[in-house]
This record gives C-alpha cells, structure tokens and sequence, in this order.
DNA sequence: GGTTGTCAACTGGTTAACTAGTATTTACGG
DNA sequence: CCGTAAATACTAGTTAACCAGTTGACAACC
C-alpha cells in the first residue's frame, strides 16, 4: 500500500556513512564542511539524514558536549554484504555463482585481478573455514 | 530537493519484469492470472506498474486487439548489469575485484561453484577475449 | 543577566513507488 | 446500432527519500 524503504543503503545516506566510516564518526557540523567542497547540503538535510540512519539502526548519535557526535553502527563491510545480497536475490534468484561469473564477462577484470582471483581460489579456503 | 527515481528496478517492477522475460511478453490480465497464485494484485496496479516501467523504457506496449501487449525492451542480462554496476559504484567504489572477492567471502559459496570458477579463469578469456 | 551564536527539533514541501477504486473508452457480438 | 464486457485512463491515498527554512533550547561570552 506504500513506498517501501529502501532495503539499502541509498545515495543520500550512503554519501554520509561514506565520511563517517573514514573518519569513525562526526558531529552534523563536522559531516557539513567534510561535503563542502562536493555537495553543499545545508545543515539540516545532513541531519535528517541522519536522522533516518539513526532509525534504520545504521549509525548512533552520543552526546558530546552540546552537540550530538554520529558514530557508524554498521561497518562498510556489513554494508556490502548487504548490498551484494540484496542484488543477489532480486537478480540472480540467490545463485552466487551465477552473480560472479556475471561479474567477471561484464566487467573489465585486469589480469592482474584475475591472477589473484586464481590464487585465491588455489587455497580453496572458502566453504570450510568457517569464517561466518 | 525530491527523491530521486530509483536508478535500478524496484521490487515491484522487478516482479513483472520476471515475468516478462520468462515469457517474452504479456498482457495486464496475462501478468495479474500469473501472479495470482503468489501475490494477488489489483489489476491496475499492474497496469500503473507496467506505465512506468514504459517510462523507464524497460517494456514497450504495442496493441492487439483491444488490449496492449507488454514486451521488455531491457533484456535480464541488461539489467542484471545495471544492478552489478550500481553497487559496484556506489559500494566498492568500483572496484570489481573487491567485490568478488567479498562475495566469495560471505556468500557461501559451494566446492562445486569454486571448482567451476576456477576452471573459468584456467581458460583466462577474460580481459583479452573482447567480449564487450 | 542579557545578547549572541550554535546546535537539534520542528515544519513543510516535493517526487517516486506502491496500491487500488472509479470513470471512460473500446471492441465485439447480437 | 447498442449494450455489455474488457481494457485502459484517471484519480487518489500512503510512506520513504530528499531538501531546506524556521524555531526553540542552551551554552558561552561579555
């Protein structure tokens, strides 16, 4: 019956959690003048912002002082994760193998990324140390 | 100053586009009787649906008879691509080894794909090979 | 203690996405 | 022709995302 949310991270948002995940965290003012020179939001879209990431549980104000410092809840990493999973199963009915190969035809693979893919592989780590 | 439209298909046009690609084209009434069975939608909202993904350019209505039939202009791969590319921006700033290299690491991927990938990158077509 | 400046909160306005009811058009059969 | 059924067009309501102006609270400074 309504606009869903977005089940990731959109671009206003993403724009901030970039800054916050370099820096670790930042106040609104802090978050303003770090986009100065490429987006020049006013103060208060950067809040709001952030006030939607607070209820989305991606970032935590804490009070410091008078004003409220923003510090990421989620890690990029996470945020990928979740990104690559939500494409994973809206496009490639959750085949992860079908995802990668996709990957590699489209997308300009350098050789050098290709040899390290094959090392990677080589190891064959993956599936059984646990690493989830 | 007003959201912007979402620059990969949504949820909702996605659930049509699956469709179409599953069967080349359809009409409204073709696509409501094949979501019947999982989700039950009014027929207009397939139809509103369908009117914007003409406007996105993804379907293309051509009539028949008294009704218009909807047929995909943006193949799967297409927007398969589209969708890679967009988290590949806008989440590993592009870089494409990082993202395999992340989804082999948190999907859990089977011994069997591995295998096959590794044999897919034996053959090292990629990067050379134009395939684009 | 009053002024001033900095901050968050509040308000509000816009569009996309989503859903669906009602109205209108169109085509076909009798 | 004209009615009816089927399809589209129109209208409408809701929330998320997005952007920003205004207000109000509070601390600092004089």
């Amino acid at each position: 019956m309504t606009r869903p949310r977005s089940p990731i991270l959109t671009e206003g948002e993403l724009r901030l959690m970039r800054i916050l995940w370099r820096r670790g965290s930042a106040t609104v003012k802090e978050i303003t003048e770090a986009l100065a020179d490429s987006d020049n939001l006013a103060y208060t879209t950067i809040l709001s912002t952030l006030q939607t990431l607070t209820k989305k549980g991606a970032v935590i104000p804490t009070r410091s002082g008078r004003a409220y410092v923003y510090r990421p809840v989620i890690e990029q990493t996470e945020a990928r994760r979740s990104a690559v999973h939500y494409i994973l199963s809206r496009f490639f009915d959750g085949s992860a193998d079908s995802l990668v190969l996709n990957i590699l035809k489209d997308e300009e693979i350098e050789d050098e990324t290709v040899e390290r893919l094959r090392r990677a592989l080589e190891q064959e780590e993956w599936g059984e140390d646990g690493n989830a």
